[in-house]
DNA sequence: CGGTATCCCGGTGGATACTG
DNA sequence: CAGTATCCACCGGGATACCG
């Protein structure tokens, strides 16, 4: 039947996108730079070590169950280390590793277009809802 | 009823929390750059104009919806500019701003460090996922 | 060609409660 | 203190159909 060769080969772009999108290393970092949370934790980390506890009052407004989440991705990235110390109660800290460091500078960057250029970005809003 | 008040603080905690991210010039910045569209259309549109139908054929995978609804978040922020040719049928060229431009270089970056460390990532993963 | 409008499914993430 | 488990509301975004 004509049709269902047509929907499986739209079946099948969309695999070899997906695949696509899968493999290209910017969108992969994307997923993690662009993640609410994890570049608020990175940030956070940036300057030392940090307790649980300690960055769920920092970044305040996460829940336990991202803060922990986006933990554990970062911590399968290979950009935060964890360092449990076993006594009562446990002793959790995290840290960046030597290359989660090397994405400090990267944020950053972005830090400063943001504050740099927020006003203008800001300005445009304004006219663009502005003109009806 | 003391349920209901710290039902409320609650919620006023969530509002000024939320005003909080509102206000933070990054995490504003950090919407559009994360969005799995915004960037790839800013990239695409880095060298030059495109037209509405280029874009959809250049990037493959987004949808009609998708990449018109970015385009406008794009427009609205003083990114990306939309010029209307009236003709039959109509044409419509996008192409970056000024402002649009100077996010490039940052883009950029993300994509150096991307593709510069992104083994090291993977390896990571692997070394994750295999410990159990 | 370049949209807008509508329906609807699946994933994201918050709230809550319990464990070592 | 740090973490796991469960439930569920919300909305992002794909599919589809129709306009100027």
């Amino acid at each position: 039947m004509t049709t269902q060769s047509a929907q499986q080969r739209r079946a099948e772009e969309r695999i070899v996108y997906d695949a696509f999108l899968a493999v290209c290393p910017t969108r992969q970092v994307l997923a993690t730079v662009g993640d609410k949370w994890s570049s608020l934790l990175i940030t956070a980390l940036s300057d030392g070590s940090r307790r649980h506890s300690q960055l769920r009052t920092q970044i305040g407004g996460i829940s336990q169950k991202m803060l922990t989440q986006t933990l554990r991705e970062l911590e399968r990235d290979g950009l935060v280390r964890r360092t449990v110390t076993l006594q009562v109660p446990v002793r959790v800290d995290y840290e960046l590793t030597a290359l989660g460091q090397t994405l400090v500078p990267v944020l950053r960057a972005l830090k400063d277009w943001s504050e740099t250029h927020i006003g203008e970005v800001l300005a445009a809003r304004e006219r663009y809802d502005g003109a009806t």
